[in-house]
DNA sequence: CAGTGAGCGAGCTTCCGCTTGACTT
């Protein structure tokens, strides 16, 4: 940057030939320029450029499926731009990302510059000088198989959220929206609360006796044998019972049981795991995190230092690590922790099944840079984050914790009372990434035949409880598993089903409105295939045999679009009664809620209208407060 | 907050996935 542009030698001849890099990310492109110098020129696409059209289906769904692939609006000037740096160089590379999506940025990149005889594609996993000038050495063309495999997700999406969101808009309200990704993320939500309300708590009781061993420290221990058989929700009577039984009884040793266990820290983050956590452990939304992460990402300005990136990509669904940052990481681990923390070999884990592995793990560019050093000096929320992917990846290739867990088996008459204690013996990872679930507990040292004395014994009554609703972090967590959704789009999944008035956050569980619940009825009657939690996986199934060849991805969308349009059309004529199915019952006299337009726009009524006459409205959830949909207005106002 | 569908009817809303920037006062 600071360098004087040179125009000398432009004139005779002496124009030296520049290459032109062409990646995703800015930051990336930044990065990348530093390793490879001035003889090349790094850009950025800032991901897609081009895309279906937003106001029209874009698709031949008459003929072959053909898409319409436009400039996406407000790309023209990178465009512009890209052209202009790829005239003046004589070699074009193509990097962006080694994945399905990459490879179709690539191909309209390719296509929009027009020069095919200079433009060539790259991949690398890592942004190392070693991996890109690796890269380089390697270049290839553009994967036609991989692009055709992105038309078809592209257009698949496009046909089901461009014929299902009208339907909703007809049947139900203006705006809505539904898509192979939201609908059953919203499902997921819709069905918990079936479940929660389906409900019906079990009474249980519990015998628990406080005991006291020759050594302390007094410990409890629960009924679990009786006669031979193991107890599990004793009834009020029975438990009534063997209390009588054994409230005199004497209470001996009868088993005493060491076993040693390790305990593995867990891989370095990935997008899912990342939100997770930070959402457990910091109470961070998904969005936050995301913003915190992107800026930890792009580099954050360190006083005396100016801006640093401190931390890889973090949109990733890959834990693979760097042979550098396992380097680093295990001199950092003996250094700080001794070599007792050290494991042999650097630890390696397995790539999740569906994973793209485009980029590394989630981790500290320099593990060096321990969250100590950056206190004060970056703010509170961005060190509490980084601190959380730094002794994540730390503690990733750190020993495992060597636990100690001890069962005393104590009986009294006909009936075993068991305990279990867990000691750590070894803390390893834990030194470093502490579990916030297992505590210690305690038990003296006992050996069999030993008498103990009874403090007290317990009898304590207990209900079964519900499944708890999903919260934004076991949501994710239940998408990922699926392989619904991708790193860049599970926080925005979360967003959009709340804009829309589907969904509500309270107390950390996202609660569905009646409005959802009705969207996700209709949804599920109608086109249960679409709303299947496999459906997103028979997808990626089909989707990499057109990757491989093996498939033309036209026949495949064809194949899905000739079903789909079947349920489509009795969807649409078929002018369903709520009545037979709305999951929402009146809460008056438990008669089905249905639709009803006011001049006031839809609200719910009963359906044993006029002898009831309950109301409710679309958003409103029992018991929590919400707001409207957002983003409604918004739309208003842009066309304004 | 209350409120119970069709009378005429333009033009509009929307998907998933990749990535950041930002016309005005």
């Amino acid at each position: 940057m600071s360098e004087s542009k040179s125009e000398a030698g432009k004139k005779k001849g002496g124009q030296k030939g520049k290459k032109l890099i062409i990646v995703e990310s800015p930051s990336k492109a930044k990065t990348i320029s530093k390793y490879l110098g001035s003889s090349f020129d790094v850009k950025a696409s800032m991901g897609h450029i081009k895309d279906l059209p937003v106001n029209r289906m874009g698709v031949d769904i008459e003929g072959d499926f053909e898409p319409e692939y436009v400039v996406i609006k407000g790309k023209e000037k990178v465009i512009k731009e890209l052209k202009k740096a790829a005239k003046k160089a004589d070699e074009i590379y193509l990097a962006s990302d080694p994945d399905r999506e990459g490879e179709a940025i690539a191909w309209h990149i390719a296509n929009e510059l027009g020069v095919p005889d200079k433009t060539r594609r790259i991949v690398f996993h890592e942004i190392t000088k070693r991996a890109i000038e690796e890269a380089l050495k390697n270049p290839e063309g553009i994967d036609i198989k991989k692009v055709a495999s992105q038309q078809a997700r592209r257009v698949l999406d496009r046909i089901v959220g461009y014929s299902l969101s009208p339907l909703l808009w007809r049947r139900i309200d203006r705006g809505l929206s539904a898509g192979r990704v939201q609908s059953v993320a919203l499902k997921l939500i819709c069905e918990r609360e079936k479940e929660i309300e389906a409900f019906v708590p079990e009474e249980y009781w519990k015998i628990e006796a406080q005991l006291e061993a020759s050594s302390p420290p007094p410990f409890s221990a629960e009924l679990f044998k009786a006669s031979g058989r193991k107890v599990e929700k004793l009834k009020k009577e029975e438990a009534e019972e063997i209390y009588g039984k054994v409230k005199d009884a004497e209470f001996v040793v009868s088993k005493v049981e060491k076993k040693e266990k390790k305990q593995k820290p867990k891989p370095p983050f990935i997008t899912s795991t990342l939100q997770q956590e930070a959402f457990k452990r910091l109470g961070f939304t998904a969005k936050k995190t995301m913003m915190i992460a992107q800026q930890l990402y792009e580099g954050i300005e360190i006083p005396g230092e100016g801006p640093v990136a401190l931390i890889t990509y973090m949109r990733t669904d890959s834990v693979r690590v760097s042979d550098h940052a396992l380097r680093e990481v295990r001199s950092l681990i003996k250094e700080e922790f001794g070599s007792d923390y050290l494991p042999a070999r650097a630890v390696k884990y397995e790539a999740s099944k569906g994973s793209q592995d485009a980029h590394e793990a989630i981790r500290p560019t320099d593990v060096r840079r321990t969250p100590e050093s950056l206190k004060g000096r970056i703010p509170d929320e961005h060190l509490k984050l980084y601190e959380l992917i730094w002794r994540r990846f730390v503690a990733s290739q750190m020993k495992p914790a060597v636990i100690l867990s001890t069962t005393v088996e104590v009986e009294a008459k006909d009936y075993i009372f068991k305990a279990t204690g867990s000691t750590v013996k070894f803390d390893g990872y834990r030194r470093v990434w502490p579990d916030v679930k297992d505590k210690e507990t305690l038990l003296p040292d006992v050996s069999e035949g030993e008498k103990l004395k009874v403090l007290k014994i317990d009898l304590s009554q207990h209900f079964t409880k519900p499944p708890p609703r999903y919260t934004e972090a076991s949501l994710i967590k239940t998408l990922e598993e699926k392989g619904i959704g991708r790193p860049s789009t599970y926080a925005t999944i979360v967003s959009t089903i709340i804009d829309r008035g589907y969904v509500v956050r309270a107390q950390k569980a996202l609660f569905p409105t009646p409005l959802g619940r009705i969207v996700a009825e209709v949804l599920s009657r109608n086109f249960p295939n679409i709303m299947d939690v496999s459906f997103t996986a028979h997808m990626e199934e089909d989707l990499d045999r057109i990757a491989r060849g093996e498939k033309p991805w036209k026949e495949s969308i064809k194949a899905f679009y000739e079903s789909f349009v079947k349920e489509l059309d009795k969807a649409s004529k078929n002018l369903l009664k709520l009545e037979d199915y709305s999951p929402i019952k009146c809460d008056k006299c438990g008669s089905p809620m249905v639709l009803r337009k006011s001049k006031y726009g839809k609200f719910l009524a009963c359906s044993a209208y006029p002898e009831c006459k309950n109301v409710k409205s679309l958003n409103q959830v029992d018991g929590v407060k919400t707001h409207g949909r957002k983003g409604k207005n918004k739309r208003y106002k842009k066309r304004a």
